[in-house]
DNA sequence: AGTTATCTACCTAACACTAGTTAGGTTAGG
DNA sequence: CCTAACCTAACTAGTGTTAGGTAGATAACT
């Protein structure tokens, strides 16, 4: 299961996991050197300051998460099978993973973080955005600015789903909210 | 405009304002000491400790917006004037305050919070969600489930609609969500 | 081939500074 | 003179960050 590769990689890794439990000002360098099981010094070595951990993560984060979307025209049309899917995305980080999404983490504290880090949380809510805009285009037949404001509401729903369900210590609060979307966007 | 009271209430005052802005873990008590004008000593002589500060911004906090909604069973049957009450709440929030909502705050940050001031977020929450099930409730005649499910997704969607829309600097993506949330229940 | 230099990935040790917190002193108003 | 509301001054424990060192691998030069 654990595959370890660099000792790079594990730094952002934990420290992923790490904001997205506590935040970026709830965790230290030598927090993450602890659980990697190395000195802070050399944590800096691979990223000379905390800020740079906090732009690998984000940006390696928000890869994945669009990556894993996979193509936004690819869906069979006039099907809730978009919606299902971008569903499950965020299911994922609360079921299984027991977190929230990084994203929401950040822009939650936005105001505390180096700007060089909200900008990049900033950039994972753009191209979530964008991905929903085409994806409810291509497979509703939406006006631009409908699809617009069907994606501001499925991104911010399920980003307040999940700190709702988290908070509250019951994933059946993110079900609601998900089944509430399916049944208005059939 | 500044209604100076005690030392104690601006401490509140100005807790709120950095929580809101930075996070629990994104403010000091020299900050707040500097902010109020005073010495971080006599910060800890109204609040022995920060958690007390947390606590009791919370509380104060979740009070006041409660507070603010009135009466949930006082609206107009079958009218879209709850919903617009409760948009309204959030909306002062983004706009006036130009801040979040302190509880998405906390929510988003809550493995990194002393127990004590994450159960007062998770508090305001079900607080929120219990006003919005009997608010629906009350107005359209819906099944306690439904009434649940709509208060669930109304709730997550506007705590998500803020961060995001102060995440991306543009207010009208909460408008997006708000006009999608009015559409779908007129 | 054997020596030398360079590079990588870590280390020890310290830095200046900030965190939350506490003990004990001062001062002004009732 | 008591009490409330502040203060000075300090403490311990952490914060991010840096300088400089070292073992081992790799490459370069003679």
């Amino acid at each position: 299961m654990k595959t370890a590769t660099s000792k790079r990689d594990e730094i952002l890794e934990v420290a992923e996991r790490m904001i997205r439990v506590a935040g970026y000002n709830g965790f230290s360098t030598r927090d993450i050197a602890d659980a990697v099981g190395i000195k802070t010094s050399s944590v800096h070595y691979h990223f000379p300051a905390k800020s740079d951990i906090g732009i690998a993560v984000t940006e390696r984060y928000t890869k994945r998460f669009i990556e894993a979307l996979g193509d936004p025209e690819g869906f069979p049309k006039k099907s809730p099978k978009v919606l299902k899917t971008y569903i499950s995305a965020f299911r994922k980080a609360l079921v299984k993973d027991k977190k929230l999404c990084l994203c929401v983490v950040l822009g939650a504290e936005s105001g505390g973080l180096p700007p060089e880090v909200s900008s990049r949380a900033r950039t994972f809510f753009e191209k979530n955005l964008a991905w929903l805009q085409i994806a409810f285009k291509a497979t509703y037949d939406l006006k631009p600015a409908d699809s617009r404001k069907r994606a501001a509401l499925v991104l911010a729903s399920l980003e307040g789903g999940l700190v709702l369900a988290q908070s509250l210590g019951d994933e059946r609060v993110f079900e609601d909210v998900a089944n509430s979307l399916l049944q208005r966007f059939q």
